[in-house]
DNA sequence: AGCACGCCGACT
DNA sequence: GTCGGCGTGCTC
């Protein structure tokens, strides 16, 4: 092989958790952005190129060689790294693991790729090494036209024990070996040929002319939150959108549209690929690598023009993006909660604002944080407060609860299996049996899965708990299972309770009870449930979502997953059990859940022409969040929940960061905890000025609620303040100083937490 | 994060 | 005598 005198330096961004690029050699100059696989330690690892420049600098270190370029051209687009940069500052979390969390399927990326032989084979004369490179492919590809890059890798290592994939690379640029694409791009690239939209509505109208009059006429983008009522049609507005989009650019647009995870991808899907055919793209859990793949793919060569997907689908590569929509922008299932903690909502915004594009954030419920926005004028606001076809809003009917039993009367009755006692009021059981007589479809959504809330131990005077966390188990299954639902733990009943049944009683209900309860007091009526216990099965969820809409289910039993954005035009009655339960949590976000599942729950009730009822079972009537929640006034509850939030200076009126350090060992942490407290006095000492005045608190370090999970104890502290600017500041310091030093202590941050327990 | 190196305990 | 426990430190 002929060396070539010029020498590059590329700086590459590793995917390994630093902040820091790393320098590397290679004799070509290399694209910006362009993947490539570098040694890295004793191992080999992706990387994305950064920067790539003519010449070597001195190092006290000796630089290595990129092993291999993939492809030779950008990984990810200029405006997307920048987006990653952005991330890393913002979520304090290191570039390298960004990047990674960002271009997941790398590895399918190149063991997807396929290659099949070229013409060259005859012509080559030139040295021994290529002829032998050359003998080898024809070997290989002696079968078959097309193969894998990882079947042409293990044939050739059975043939060649000397073989590294360096070979192929070279295979490759010797222009022995051609990729094969799939999705050639350049074609079928507008999405002309929509089929006939539905009219819209008067109102819808309105919305519609008002939506596009703040974002795809407006030359200065700025996001617009989309508030419209369940079942105002909210949907029908977002395709005609997308139409006038199309009608009214020359060149060809995509669109980006985010849903909740799971349940909502399917029935989105279909309003999408009916009105534009064949232009659809689909993300979801539920699919293998390589469909995702494909998927992704069909978007990035511009074969297909929508795409429909989860928090992660926010990173896909687009080549035309016009518009981002983010449906149901208050679900929380948008904020990751494990490594990068990012909001798919907030980088939607960003992403919009860098790529120029629109952006709308529907919901029915708004998010406190995005309604503050509107107020602050940093987004603009569409509401739409009628639904379609002028139909009622459900009646919201209020029912105390019965009153919870005491232990003694729970364990007279704990053995009494003939009639099934649950704290549900007979109102609403006769609503149901009324409701299922009159050939209507009812809904019931309770606030937890499971059989029964916990087992009660009665010499022990407590619930049984979970051997590696601090909380009581969940009974399943029939009462025969014990569940811990923060490590999965499971135990049976039976081994807990040896030969003393009688000293262990089931205290509260969840969906399974709830279940088996009105099969047995609804007659005849076909019940079936739905929660996360069993949607994860595979077509579970949508064999039962299709069989309750095709009237095949006459009462539906769940958790708060039946609440999101389901249409189903048969069910007249909704039923919400012991609503209030969350209000008891130490979680100021609290209210705002209970006032969206409220509203979003009554929005499942008589959808098309047949009038809803919803039935919510509460012990507390008079707290103003069920107040609002009854009347669906969410102005009001947003004005009384941003008094209390600026009141006690929680987000969105100050921002916060929480900082969690865990171990096997408490004393481990404890240590820990103690230099922390040290660090904190000085930190406080410093800034006094700041936490006077309310810029900067710093409250901690405390044990959160659930002291242990997985064996794991926790210690916390949390950082917020008016200013981002100063609590960033600070928890940055944080990381900085605690980051290394754990020794058998892991240390967690989470900016914007959601979840403070 | 991996992954190897390195220094102490219970085993053929 | 060795296998292997996981503490420590490095990765261009």
């Amino acid at each position: 092989m002929c060396p070539d005198s010029k020498l590059y330096t590329a700086e590459v961004i590793v995917f390994a958790p630093f902040q820091q690029t790393f320098s590397y050699l290679y004799p070509k100059k290399i694209e910006d952005r362009a993947l490539v696989i570098v040694p890295f330690g004793h191992r080999r690892i992706f990387g994305i190129v950064d920067s790539c420049s003519e010449g070597v600098e001195e190092h006290d270190y000796e630089l290595k060689f990129i092993f291999r370029v993939i492809d030779g051209e950008a990984m990810m687009s200029m405006t997307m790294l920048k987006i990653a940069k952005w991330l890393s500052s913002y979520y304090l979390y290191p570039l390298g693991d960004v990047v990674k969390t960002m271009l997941p399927l790398t590895p399918y990326l190149i063991n997807y790729r396929k290659y099949r032989l070229t013409a060259h084979q005859g012509e080559v004369q030139a040295c021994q090494h290529i002829q032998d490179l050359a003998a080898a492919l024809r070997d290989i590809f002696r079968t078959r036209k097309t193969l894998q890059t990882k079947t042409i890798e293990s044939k050739w290592q059975a043939i060649d024990p000397e073989y590294h994939p360096g070979k192929l690379q070279e295979a490759v640029d010797r222009g022995l070996l051609k990729e094969v694409r799939e999705n050639e791009p350049g074609r079928s690239l507008s999405i002309k040929e929509s089929t006939a939209s539905k009219k819209l509505t008067g109102c819808q109208e309105r919305a519609f002319r008002e939506l596009v009059g703040k974002t795809v006429a407006q030359k200065e983008k700025k996001p617009c939150l989309f508030w419209g009522i369940t079942g105002s049609g909210k949907t029908e507005i977002y395709l005609h959108l997308i139409q006038r989009l199309i009608d009214q650019k020359v060149d060809p647009i995509q669109v980006l549209i985010l849903v909740p995870e799971i349940s909502l991808t399917s029935q989105m899907t279909g309003y999408f690929e009916s009105r534009f055919p064949g232009k659809v793209a689909v993300v979801h859990s539920g699919q293998s690598q390589s469909v995702r793949l494909k998927h992704l793919k069909s978007i990035e060569t511009m074969e297909k023009s929508i795409l429909i997907g989860p928090r992660s689908a926010v990173f896909a590569s687009f080549r035309h993006l016009a518009l981002i929509i983010v449906d149901e922008e208050h679900d929380t299932s948008y904020k990751q909660s494990t490594g990068l903690t990012y909001s798919a909502r907030d980088v939607a915004v960003l992403r919009g604002r860098y790529e120029n594009c629109d952006v709308i954030l529907g919901s029915a419920t708004p998010s406190l944080e995005s309604y503050y926005n509107c107020q602050q004028d940093k987004y603009s606001l569409v509401s739409l407060s009628e639904r379609v076809n002028q139909g009622p809003l459900p009646k919201v009917i209020f029912h105390r609860g019965s009153k919870s039993k005491n232990i003694r009367e729970l364990r007279s009755k704990a053995h009494d299996h003939d009639t099934p006692h649950l704290a549900i009021n007979p109102d609403i059981l006769r609503e149901i049996t009324e409701n299922h007589r009159n050939g209507a479809q009812t809904m019931v959504i309770v606030n937890r899965r499971g059989f029964a809330y916990y087992l009660y131990d009665v010499s022990k005077q407590e619930p049984v708990k979970c051997r590696h966390c601090s909380v009581s188990m969940t009974v399943h299954r029939e009462k025969t299972r014990l569940q811990c639902h923060y490590c999965d733990f499971q135990v049976d009943v039976s081994s807990v309770c040896g030969d003393k049944q009688e000293n262990y009683l089931l205290v509260g209900y969840g969906s399974q009870q709830l279940e088996e309860f009105l099969i047995d007091r609804v007659k005849d009526a076909r019940v079936k449930r739905l929660d996360s216990d069993n949607a994860g099965e595979k077509d579970h969820l949508n064999e039962v979502l299709a069989a309750f809409r095709g009237g095949k289910i006459d009462i539906l039993v769940g958790t708060q997953m039946l609440a999101k954005g389901h249409d189903f035009p048969n069910v007249t009655l909704v039923v919400l059990l012991d609503v209030d339960h969350l209000l008891s949590l130490p979680d100021f976000r609290a209210g705002e859940k209970v006032f969206q599942l409220m509203v979003q729950a009554s929005g499942r009730a008589g959808r098309a022409h047949k009038e809803g009822k919803v039935l919510v079972q509460a012990s507390r009537a008079d707290h103003p969040v069920i107040q609002y929640g009854l009347n669906q006034d969410f102005i009001g509850f947003a004005q009384f929940e941003l008094t209390f939030r600026q009141h006690m200076s929680f987000p969105p009126f100050t921002r916060m960061i929480i900082a969690e350090w865990r171990s096997s060992s408490l004393k481990k942490l404890n240590d820990y905890t103690k230099t922390v407290e040290a660090w904190l006095a000085d930190t406080k000492q410093y800034h006094s000025h700041l936490l006077r005045k309310g810029t900067l608190r710093l409250l901690g370090p405390s044990t959160p609620p659930i002291s242990q999970i997985r064996d794991n104890h926790r210690c916390s502290l949390i950082f917020s303040g008016i200013s981002w600017k100063e609590v960033k500041a600070v928890a940055s310091i944080f990381q900085t100083r605690f980051r290394g030093n754990s020794r058998g202590v892991k240390l967690l941050i989470e900016v914007d937490p959601l979840n403070l327990i």
